[in-house]
DNA sequence: ATTTATAATTATTGATGCAAAATATTGGCG
DNA sequence: CGCCAATATTTTGCATCAATAATTATAAAT
């Protein structure tokens, strides 16, 4: 597939994404109410593509609709926190293990190279923090691929939205890289000793530790 | 039409809601293009909350939007039924667990009360089939309900939604109503027993067996 | 006769305008 | 001086209108 053809989107869609940007970059603060007129203006566009992508965000959760009231910035509470990494956990420990259990030879290997990389970054000798969170946002990603099952995707991607709206908007604390590469070595060994259970597990204790850093 | 507005909902949230009553009677067929100029003249309606209500339906997984040619029923394969199937299991499964550790005594008591109504549903001398399903359901419900994360609960939901687009719309086969209560039993029994293992197992049980009784 | 290109028709997408509802402000009353 | 009510303003929500893109049909050329 041509991925970078010409960007067919629709308008409603390139709003979102900007609506998205500036909310996850705190301009539009959880709980204020979004100015239809104002942000349609400040576009040059139409309130009809706005209103629609509003719609989308609130399916996603990012906006919450109130009825001949308009639309705020989702405020999410501690506890909203804490379910939606309970469900993240949830859904990445089984993706895991989907993959330990599924993957061809040839897609291991391919996580062995981005754990390889993912050491180079945590190097002491030469640490790269920024690398090292990108490379890792990169495995978790490439494993939800191989585990290939569009509906979970789909939830880990809003669920991962909904997390950036915290202002802790990294999974990774930045003090944690020695114990999460630690992690990291362990659910690798896990997988390429294709063992379904222990990922479940190592994966599951990695986001667990994920959590109390961030608490 | 005088629809009394007793409902404070919006009217593309009435339209979204009348949608999906005709996809899931496949009245609308999965597959099948949604002519917007028919549906909006047949409800008597502009297009612009028939588009709206769209757009919530598309974040649904209900239907698919192609730009520049508009919506379509979603068609679920046998492999996104399974992939949808799959994560049903791991939530209620996890939510069961949840349930397990949890839930006050009071909670405990209520879903023995629904398990009993079950018992006496499936009552081989007087055996109501509809009853059965009707309270199995209520009873996965009100677990969910317990377990209480608003983002599980969603997903769960929208996830049922997907799984209606299917002819096999009952998560419980007809003939299973024996073995399905033996579950129920077994799962009813680690809940008491506050057994959080033991209840995600037995949830898990459950589902792999609905699960190949309708494949 | 088949294939390709162009034109026309059809359907979706975006803009504008109008009506209804909610909130805020101001004035009156207790 | 405070509270309630009524009016005005702001804002949402729905409909109508215009433009753009895609598909189909027709015609011409090979």
């Amino acid at each position: 597939m041509a991925a970078l053809s010409l960007s067919p989107r629709a308008l409603y869609e390139e709003v979102a994404e900007l609506l998205r940007q500036r909310i996850f970059s705190r301009e539009l603060a959880p709980g204020s109410w979004i100015d239809e007129l104002k942000i349609a203006e400040a576009y040059g566009i139409s309130r009809t593509p706005l209103r629609e992508a509003l719609k989308v965000l609130a399916a996603e959760g990012l906006v919450t609709m109130k009825v001949r009231r308009g639309a705020y910035v989702t405020e999410v509470s501690d506890r909203d926190l804490a379910d939606v990494y309970h469900l993240l956990s949830l859904l990445e420990s089984d993706a895991a293990s989907v993959v330990a259990s599924q993957a061809s030879d040839a897609q291991i290997v391919e996580l062995k190279a981005l754990h390889a990389e993912l050491e180079t970054a945590a190097n002491p000798d030469a640490p790269d923090r920024e690398r090292f969170f990108e490379v890792n946002e990169r495995f978790h990603m490439r494993l939800l691929e191989i585990a290939d099952n569009r509906w979970r995707n789909q939830m880990v991607a809003d669920l991962r939205k909904v997390m950036k709206l915290n202002r802790h908007n990294s999974l990774l604390k930045t003090g944690r890289v020695t114990e999460s590469l630690q992690e990291h070595r362990d659910l690798m060994a896990a997988l390429a000793a294709r063992d379904a259970v222990r990922t479940r597990q190592c994966m599951q204790d990695h986001f667990k530790n994920g959590l109390e850093a961030a608490a």
